[in-house]
DNA sequence: CGCAAGATTGAGGTCGTTCAAATAAAGTGG
DNA sequence: CCACTTTATTTGAACGACCTCAATCTTGCG
């Protein structure tokens, strides 16, 4: 629609430097759209996103599919301490991750009294992050979800000014509760009224100004 | 609609021993529809519920509400660790909470093992049930989403035949995200399907031979 | 350059909401 | 305990938002 400001490094290539707990772990790489784990696999071990993007969602038996959440560089993946996975995760594009064992896990935050507050907060900005969702879902309008979302990411991504999203619109719809023909008139929508703007590519999108929600 | 078959104790009273943790804690009686605390309050301490129900909401700033969860009897509330509430918390009826300071609730954690696991599972427990949530917000008709909130609540409630709602159809409304009236309608459809049976009072149900979701 | 996958746009239908009214239930005060 | 008030629930009708289906356009990749 409009041009966005091009920047020296437009995409940052965000990876994370890992956590202690993490330092020796064993890297995996995943192809864009490989898949980490899936529902009802056996819950072994955990993950820390070095680089890419993952998404946690959940499918119905009918083929509807709700997205939970995308982790980032830096997120930690696998706390649920469930026997079984509850969801399936699979890289959004080409991802680096580290594991670690569950035995690991326990040991560690039994033992280990910041280790067991990064994983509280861990946990507790997780649920914090769902519960906020919750309300989207439940009672916003999809020009507030996204906008809820933009701002979300825009904050998660590190930029307040603009981000490239490394998600497809089918992702993105999936997250928010969504059919991905009214995500891409919402957005389109959003851009003629001036509140975003969206890069030639798609994927590079500008927050202009945006009040709360 | 049709008749409840009528039990000896119909309305279990639901108060539940308190773990040691609570066990010496003051109680505090709520009215019905009293504030336990608001969005915004300082957290400085987490509650037990003894007896009743509590319901935790978002409002927006034009009036819509979205209702986190429902606590009952044997459930623990303000878990979450903020400084600030993140949810308003009432009572959906006449209820008793046990209540103990959030320096308590540190010092348990760092020292007392089975405690730590008892908070560790209390969060991964709804963790698990936000996200279900999630996938029933986002994905799913208001005939799936009362169904499986029925089902849920028969479980909570320890009755797998029927069981006595202590919530007003509102609630349950701003808890599925829905609006009152589909709520209602829905409700009298599965009553004329055969799928439940709902008492003369209105509160009480009865769910026949539900299939999973 | 051509194909495949993703994104946008359009048209039409459906389901859930909204507004409104009626009915039922629960409190209240005599 | 009853009549009355208030609140909650059910029901109806009509509108509108979002979804579905389908076609077009774009981007990415071989």
């Amino acid at each position: 629609m409009d041009s966005i400001p091009e920047v020296t490094a437009p995409t940052t290539p965000r990876c994370v430097p890992c956590p202690p707990a993490f330092a020796s772990a064993p890297r995996r790489m995943l192809a864009k759209n490989a898949e980490l784990f899936a529902e009802g696999d056996v819950a072994d071990c955990f993950f820390f996103v070095v680089s890419g993007a993952l998404r946690c969602s959940k499918v119905t038996s009918d083929g509807r599919r709700q997205i939970d959440t995308f982790l980032l560089p830096g997120d930690i993946l696998g706390l649920d301490g469930y026997e079984l996975r509850r969801f399936t995760a699979e890289a959004v594009e080409e991802t680096v991750v580290a594991c670690a064992g569950l035995a690991t896990l326990d040991r560690l935050i039994d033992t280990d009294p910041a280790f067991r507050a990064l994983v509280l907060s861990a946990m507790m900005a997780n649920l914090e992050r769902t519960r906020a969702r919750i309300l989207l879902l439940g009672r916003m309008t999809p020009r507030e979800r996204l906008l809820s979302f933009l701002k979300e990411m825009a904050g998660r991504l590190g930029h307040l000014g603009h981000f490239e999203l490394p998600l497809p619109r089918t992702d993105i719809a999936d997250h928010l509760g969504l059919a991905k023909e009214t995500l891409s008139r919402t957005l389109t929508k959003l851009a003629r009224e001036g509140r975003i703007v969206i890069g030639t590519t798609g994927r590079r999108i500008a927050l202009i100004n945006a009040p709360t929600v």
